[in-house]
DNA sequence: GTGAAAGCGCTAACAA
DNA sequence: TTGTTAGCGCTTTCAC
């Protein structure tokens, strides 16, 4: 261990400027990579930086100049590979940029999106793009803050009513409406919806879920029954499917109705998993006595038995889009219209007639 | 908008430390929760930030105390469920201790590694947890650079050879010989294993990968294979398995064989999605035609056709556990031991006796 | 092109 | 308990 390495103190600035004999604000300027600075005077420091070890310290950085290069991600729930995707798509962009990413997990809950909020200012981040847990505006105060604080911000997947933020999410309207016609016309009439959205209560009608795609969804479902000439029963909405637990619960409940759904609908892949597990416990088999559309497409859908009927969405190229929208406002830099990120019916084989 | 939300900067201690007629440092101490402070002064301080909408800025704090809350988390892939399992544990286990992750994803590269090792030091994150992508001493120079700067480390699923760290992993020298042995039983033996770690040129010996789960999960397969009395073909070992490309690339060449393997194991559930329909392609079927074995169990391989055997790894309690000894380490607190983590086969119906 | 000096917003001695 | 005074390591005027 060289005498170097037992320096308390890491080598800084003033150090290097010592060492290469030129005014503090001149190394800086050669380190920094701003100002004017003579090639000489660049070699010379960059030689005593290199001997000394030095390495900027960032946060000094930020500090006077106000930008962290870094931006905030709030999700509902790592674990859940949908948002795995989508964060892989995000850091691409992000690193490319030299942006970094600070992670926070909402857990679809509001108070502790409100918290990761605060923080995530608190620490100075130049953006955050959100997954926003609630979509009405008066649940969303906290990022009225990140505006106002003049931060930038983008939202994912969801958007919040009357606020005026870009969201970057699919349409599921038409979708929605595809996969149900598909429903009815093998048959079916009471397709339940099982979401791990938070709702007080029962549902009572769509602008419960403001601009969630589960509004959406359960728009085109209506719109499905009603071009068929049906009612759509929106009790079979259920929401708040967080666990397991919770999950168990609400497929007990829906069969302990007189006449329980015949096709189910899961808002991802998680809350399917758990589905398909908690039906085949009650000796429900798919496609046989129940049909099953599950929102997401990941590759095993394609190989469980039966392989199912999903709605694919481009997750991965919708995180790179957010990320890039977001750093290009940071920068203050132009960029396009929003593309329309289209959500496709994906048929296989978890679909057929219910059983008489 | 108010006139206070026109104001140009944001609020500080000193414009707080006025509204309340106290001195900065008084307010300063309030604000953070420090030193001595009476009552009253607690809540005119405390009244004044409210009414200007003060926020601590984070930053600044990090500056001067040269912690910043934040722990660096780096990954091979955040797109892998695996990790995303390990990350929302940490994410847990994290937030209830005040800390915050910045994520960095290496994608199982050494350089991407390397500099996002020098970033989150830059930025003064006050530890690091990283799943190394290479086991070699020469090649962790800079995570021996994360000790010397004095910050808190921790390895996450792999180790590295005389680096004197902590590495929360299992281990699968048992599970990989068990294993094993279920295949010979079953009568095979050409056994290949797939891994996406990287590795330049042919599979040599152990200690190619040095202390990395594969070289455990080999010697496993060794151990089975001279047990039995038998020689194992270490040509079958194929890494670099990054991409579907190159995964169906790696069955290609081995299909090519005059005698191809009988049975296939992957080291990951990505690698093992890339492979099913890599062989599904080539029109073999699971377990008449090729056994197979993943390791992780994620829910879905329960519910594919046929329920696969896995190997079980309990991924989130390491997350947890990773992050809970860095933050104790952090602290300066103590920590018990490393609990040991357990890999368990899974019997499941993927593994069957070779077509003859 | 270079240097001196003044902060960024906060914490931390040290006195009072 | 309170206030005064230095910094933390960097960027940024503003002169020269």
């Amino acid at each position: 261990m060289t005498i170097q390495k037992m320096r308390s103190k890491a080598p800084t600035v003033a150090d290097v400027a010592r060492a290469a004999s030129v005014s503090k604000a001149q190394a800086a300027r050669a380190l920094g990579g701003y100002g004017a600075v003579s090639e000489e005077v660049q070699t010379r420091v960059n030689r005593a930086a290199a001997s000394l070890g030095y390495r900027p310290n960032e946060v000094a950085r930020t500090m006077n100049t106000g930008r962290s290069n870094t931006i905030g991600v709030i999700v509902g729930d790592i674990e859940n590979p949908h948002f795995g995707l989508a964060l892989r798509g995000m850091a691409d962009v992000a690193r490319q940029a030299g942006f970094h990413l600070l992670l926070g997990n909402s857990d679809e809950k509001g108070q502790a999106e409100q918290d990761a909020v605060r923080v995530m200012l608190e620490k100075r981040v130049d953006g955050i793009i959100v997954a926003p847990s609630h979509s009405s505006r008066e649940k969303n105060g906290h990022l009225l803050q990140v505006l106002e604080e003049g931060r930038a911000l983008r939202l994912f997947d969801r958007a919040v009513i009357d606020l005026d933020v870009e969201a970057i999410c699919c349409d599921f309207t038409a979708v929605a409406r595809e996969a149900t016609q598909q429903l009815l016309e093998a048959g079916h009439e009471r397709i339940a919806y099982i979401t791990s959205m938070e709702l007080e209560g029962e549902y009572r009608e769509a602008a419960d879920f403001g601009l969630t795609p589960v509004a959406q969804r359960v728009g085109g479902m209506m719109a499905a029954f009603a071009a068929a000439g049906r009612r759509y029963d929106t009790s079979l909405i259920q929401a708040n499917a967080g666990s397991d637990a919770q999950i168990a619960r609400i497929v007990e409940t829906l069969w302990q109705r007189s006449a329980p759904p015949t096709a189910l609908i899961a808002s991802d892949s998680l809350v399917a998993m758990s589905l398909l597990r908690a039906v085949a416990q009650r000796g429900l088999r798919i496609p046989q006595d129940l049909s099953f559309i599950m929102y997401d497409n990941f590759p095993w859908s394609e190989i469980v038995a039966p392989p199912l009927t999903v709605v694919a969405q481009p997750v991965y190229e919708m995180g790179r889009e957010a990320a890039r929208r977001l750093i290009a406002d940071i920068r203050g830099e132009p960029v396009g219209p929003l593309p329309a990120f289209g959500a496709e019916l994906i048929l296989r084989h978890s679909v057929a007639a219910p059983a008489p």
